[in-house]
DNA sequence: GAAGCTCTTGACACCGGTTTCCACTCCCTT
DNA sequence: AAGGGAGTGGAAACCGGTGTCAAGAGCTTC
């Protein structure tokens, strides 16, 4: 018979406890091995899932690491793994909201799977640029990384991923990869809503203000909602399309600019609420009340929405949930179902700033 | 004379030459110390900084790295010093601004210094958010954390820290704990400064909002708004003060409270900006004009100051630039001097939405 | 010329996990 | 009862660095 205990280590034994006991020590995986009365080995089988462990020893083991709280060191499972624990978010994108909704979402994905999150905003213009991300990446052997807008859709650093073999999930309005590396957050939908929500209330002339020709997302907005007024046999008129940059500075000229037409256009749809919250502003100087001289009409559904005057009627998108179903996928932990793409796909929500626009 | 090269190993040495070279592997520290002559050791000291390796040495090993570009691993040196090289910010600050601005911050005070940034919000009624702060220092072996408010004002994340031995640096309105581990944002300056633009314009009869009250800011902004009025012998009629809670809707329903007042404040100091823009919205409902009929000042300088109309006079609050002091603290590299308190103070920004009173 | 010093340097164990390799059970055939 | 395969667990090497400690080189000192 093989004793369990080594009786000559009794004495050493007593002193690891003492220290584990009172807490001067956290456990490490020989201390569970040692109170189960089995190798490292096998707590290592356990620790990953390993199905070559008897059921009565796996469940004695699993006892034990409960009862001590164990946590196996991710930086030495790391050093073993040639890979961290880590993922990293590369972001670019400027408006702190979405960023930080962003985070939120994966964070909620990632919650109890042992990950963390290294947040690392970039500059996709700077000559280090890549350099900089494969430096990052390759010195923390990140797990994955996740990449939303505007980085998303720069291919060079798809390549580098694909190149350095770093798992990824690029977060854009279009499916620009293979569908394992994407989450699409259909901007063209909610164009769309928009437009059918516009079109609905009886506007024909209608301005519109695209975002940043470099994200997509300007784009598939202005596509969406040509596609809405298309199919309802309202023209959108290139003259009344002009080209902003996000910003409410850009909103404010924009506005200016859209609003000087003749004739006016009786509703403005702006590619975000902050370039709408601009337009706001322009139609005041204008002397124009919001929603019954001008329809606008935002895109985001940002806080700023809700802290102007009118509330904005905008499209809702669901940042967050987009976060966690990116962190899902990106680790793709056992028992992992692909997400409900439905929950992906913005809405509509009306508030005050539109209207039927008045009976000439 | 003795070789440098051990010819016996000269084939598996060429071998080894060729992986690198290919790229197919990162050089590791064997790598460097084969190249340059010398032992892992002392590669390692020179990493690390040591005084006893030879000038000589210490260049050659230094052309070495540069030349390969090497970078010791984190996870293999953080395991060895039983820390990694992982700073946290734990936050529960509801702003995305803030959030946003205090980790570019955070970042700015980092960079080039080796160490990432691990997010980590958390929610302080929660019955487990000690636990989980504990676990997620102790297991990813943080090598600090940085508490923004209002987890910086937790006595009891303070002595958790304390007790686990993890540096940290809190970040706070007023001084709560050793200089060494503090950066102190003076809010109280800031109030003042606002304190005493509104009675240089003549103001007399001010309504104030307040924030949160779990927040340290919400009372150093009340009270060093109300040391300017005392200074200048004005008067702060407590019945001009209101309870808010930061939120544009909670300005919206304590602007309506103080301008239901008779009689009506000529001014409103509110405790954030987006208390203020709800104000804004408030006094256009009552038909009031801004700035001619009523002058309404906010806090913080967030983006959303300059997004409403009239843009608002605010304090600005150097959000990043007291991120990256944090960090600079609490990495405290060498060549490291405290950074200038100054530009830690928060500082009066004038805009369209303050005036002189009316003359009656 | 040997002892005594300081300055450099390297051998070796170790951080806390994982993997490789192998031996040893079981259990089922033949 | 012997043979063989699958399941199970231990010893030792390894991941890529750091700490400990002692030894070698070069210089003084007596």
């Amino acid at each position: 018979m093989t004793s369990s205990k080594t009786p000559k280590k009794s004495a050493d034994e007593s002193d690891v406890n003492a220290a584990l006991e009172s807490g001067r020590r956290r456990a490490t995986i020989n201390d569970i091995a040692r109170l189960a009365g089995v190798s490292k080995k096998t707590v290592s089988r356990v620790i990953n899932q390993s199905p070559f462990v008897r059921e009565e020893t796996r469940v004695r083991i699993e006892a034990v690491i409960a009862e001590w709280g164990y946590a196996p060191d991710p930086q030495a499972r790391g050093l073993a793994f040639r890979r961290s624990f880590l993922i990293g978010m590369i972001y670019d994108n400027p408006n702190p909201q979405y960023v930080v909704n962003m985070q939120l979402g994966l964070l909620d994905g990632m919650r109890g799977s042992g990950f963390e999150l290294v947040v690392h905003p970039c500059d996709r213009s700077s000559p280090t640029f890549l350099q900089d991300v494969r430096m990052f990446i390759e010195r923390q052997k990140l797990f994955g990384v996740i990449l939303p807008p505007s980085v998303s859709e720069d291919e060079r650093v798809a390549d580098l991923l694909r190149d350095i073999g770093c798992e990824y999930i690029r977060i854009a309005s279009v499916p620009l990869d293979e569908e394992e590396h994407m989450i699409v957050g259909h901007d063209r939908l909610g164009a769309q809503a928009m437009g059918e929500h516009l079109v609905g209330l009886g506007h024909e002339r209608i301005g519109f203000i695209t975002g940043l020709p470099s994200f997509r997302s300007s784009h598939e907005r202005r596509g969406g909602f040509e596609d809405a007024l298309t199919k309802a046999g309202v023209k959108l008129d290139p003259d009344y399309v002009v080209q902003g940059a996000y910003t409410f500075e850009s909103g404010l000229a924009c506005g200016e600019a859209l609003l000087a037409k003749t004739p006016r256009p009786t509703a403005i749809f702006a590619g975000n609420d902050e370039m709408a919250a601009g337009v706001l502003q322009a139609a005041r100087r204008a002397g124009l009340t919001v929603p019954a001289d001008l329809t606008v009409v935002g895109f985001d559904d940002f806080q700023i929405a809700q802290a102007v005057w009118p509330p904005l009627t905008t499209i809702h998108i669901p940042t967050r949930e987009v976060g966690r179903m990116a962190a899902e996928k990106l680790i793709a932990r056992d028992g992992y179902e692909p997400g409900d793409p439905a929950k992906t796909i913005p809405y509509l929500v009306v508030r005050e700033s539109s209207s039927s626009p008045k009976k000439v």
